[in-house]
DNA sequence: GTCTATATCGGGATAGAC
DNA sequence: GTCTATCCCGATATAGAC
């Protein structure tokens, strides 16, 4: 009952992708890794480089595929909102099929994407080029109100990633009963979120204050502060 | 130049602080929080029991701050809005005068909560929960639509937990030019998402789809699926 | 390609002087 | 309360047989 050669690498890859989500660069052992994986440490070693060349694959690979699809939705022929709608479907679905991928973003966005290599960083860059220019042809069309795309990308994205992250505890937090969080299925999540940004997105509203998202004035300053670098990568403060 | 004995404890836990949001418990040494302390290892083990008691204690100053601060403003004689954007201004502030929490919070989320313990736990309880009777106040006053208080949570708040942990990786970016992020203050980023949140909340609406958000409807299922545990704690699949 | 055994080192924690 | 010196385990990585 023992896998053939072929499969070994992406054993172990699955294997170290469980292991980084759930204990992180540091926290992940190689050790455990290589249970995980039906193998042994000296496997892993024989098919990787070292411990970050495993981790750097891994985040890459699923960068590469939520590139080209993020890509594809903004050339696609699909209205603007149906395109938000799609973008954000791409990370839903990217966090479905691959569950270890938001803890993972998580861990990195905390540590500054220290791990993260240039190569890489262009597919994240490239990922946030497809919502921009989503934007910028929903205006053109007059189907958006103009909108900063980081702000509107933090808005959109970051609490589909931090939802599939929170699974393990909003589950502790339901069975031990401190607070009545539910059993909430991720599609409602998303579906909530598309609504939110979008109807924030709609050119005409009605009004109010409240329906005024993000003074399109910048928000963008000036680059002044320079890091002050302490001995070791990856500090805040 | 040396500090007397009661600064002790808050030179080694603002050494912890940062060491723990820029490396994780895991990846953080106690060496090196000797080192940025000013103090020496044999210190941190006198003054705490080890590590690990380090970690929680910082979690749970912080939580017990937001806890009281949140609490106020649900109880508080505000309108529901103006409760609403004293909650994120709450997380806000927490973040700017605390700017080790948001990493910290992030990679706890990550790993499933596993070193937060039952009183820090039932800390994070009550900050939800003072959301939640914002939320049913708004509604009784006829301020707001019915919303599920979990969905608002997480498209309010995280946001801004992410924004701020982003920070690093944001002037990375905008420094290697690889795309045009700018330097966007926190202040900026919060108004916008209080108006995001807020449209959403608001009882009329112009009655297009976008505008509709989460259908109240639950969204919550019957809890189901039993977790299979591996040998570690804090394992996603 | 796959395994066992081992080298090597960093890091958590402690002993004990002052 | 504060320090130096040290124990010792665990973890990355490698050597070398099959």
């Amino acid at each position: 009952m023992k896998k053939v050669a072929a499969d070994t690498r992406s054993s172990i890859l699955a294997a170290a992708a469980a292991e980084f989500a759930a204990h992180g660069f540091a926290g992940a052992s190689v050790d455990d890794i290589a249970v995980r994986s039906q193998f042994n440490k000296a496997m892993i070693y024989y098919h990787f480089e070292n411990k970050l060349g495993l981790y750097v694959e891994i985040l890459r690979d699923v960068f590469r595929g939520l590139g080209a699809r993020t890509a594809a939705i903004a050339d696609s022929a699909a209205s603007p909102a149906e395109k938000i709608g799609g973008f954000l479907d791409a990370f839903n679905e990217m966090a479905a099929t691959h569950p270890y991928m938001p803890p993972m973003m998580m861990r990195e966005m905390a540590e500054g994407a220290v791990r993260v290599d240039p190569d890489t960083l262009g597919l994240m860059a490239r990922i946030f080029g497809s919502l921009r220019r989503i934007l910028q042809d929903g205006v053109a069309q007059g189907a958006f109100r103009p909108a900063n795309p980081v702000l509107t990308y933090f808005s959109l994205v970051t609490p589909v990633i931090f939802f599939h992250a929170s699974a393990p505890i909003r589950r502790a937090l339901d069975r031990q009963q401190f607070v009545p969080v539910g059993n909430i299925d991720a599609s409602v999540f998303v579906a909530h979120q598309k609504a939110i940004v979008l109807a924030a997105l709609q050119p005409c509203h009605d009004g109010t204050a409240a329906g005024r998202p993000a003074r399109q004035t910048t928000g963008v300053t000036a680059k002044t502060r320079k890091r002050t670098r302490s001995t070791r990568p990856g500090d805040h403060a």
